[in-house]
DNA sequence: ATTAAACGACTACGCATGTAAACACTGGAT
DNA sequence: ATCCAGTGTTTACATGCGTAGTCGTTTAAT
């Protein structure tokens, strides 16, 4: 029961997934080119994870340290089940179909899961 | 740019593609028991989703009858390749590694999107 | 003809989300 | 001592969603 993670507050974790702990402003330094948001806009969204308890708040001074109290596997483990349950029936295999029949499937991919397939069968 | 469906508006989606054209009481006959929504909820979905262009709509006599204007398989198409993309930066390979490391691939499984995989190549 | 049931349309309302402005405080520069 | 830039907090506001009540109309039954 990880709390939801929108997709504003998803992108802010995947820049503390990738570096942390960082302070509000850095965060930002890292997003609001990208995404054109302001300043003010990632700070909502760093209070929101808090509040949510998904980033924890270490106070340096007058500024705040965020750190990712969820790890980054579990919470795509987690989001990555209930999206296959919801549209798959928790079957795997229509959803690799799809994106194959999708044409979203490179020879590589198809090597690399191969491979995968194969190491967990040993 | 399929509009987006939200996961209550999913569920009626999956009743008309199962059955179509149904009327909004014969949808609601065949969810209103196991998602516990009243008839007028059911009624409320279908005209959000006729309003987005997803649903179609056709009289008769004083009722609606409702077909799907987008087909199940392309919007799995769809879904499936902006979860994807979003969470796992567009490489199924990752999605499939966590599903596997989170236990949720059987045996069986493994071998169906073995055999999937060389059809594929084929 | 009257009434009750069925139906679509409109309205409601609280919570989540995306996006941010306004505000208050504080520590460093002058 | 004063002022400004940076920081967290509070408030805002439109849109989407889950969930449904109410209203007006129509049709089938009596």
């Amino acid at each position: 029961m990880v709390e939801r993670i929108s997709d504003a507050e998803h992108e802010i974790m995947e820049v503390l997934w990738t570096q942390s702990p960082l302070t509000a402003t850095e965060v930002a330094d890292r997003v609001v080119e990208s995404k054109g948001w302001s300043l003010q806009t990632v700070k909502t969204l760093l209070s929101r994870l808090a509040a949510k308890a998904v980033l924890g708040t270490q106070r340096d001074g007058r500024k705040f340290l965020y750190t990712p109290l969820v790890e980054r596997d579990a919470y795509l483990a987690g989001v990555s089940r209930k999206f296959v349950d919801r549209l798959f029936g928790g079957k795997v295999t229509p959803l690799v179909a799809h994106l194959a029949d999708a044409d979203e499937l490179s020879d590589e991919d198809i090597r690399e899961i191969e491979e995968l397939l194969r190491e967990l069968k040993a």
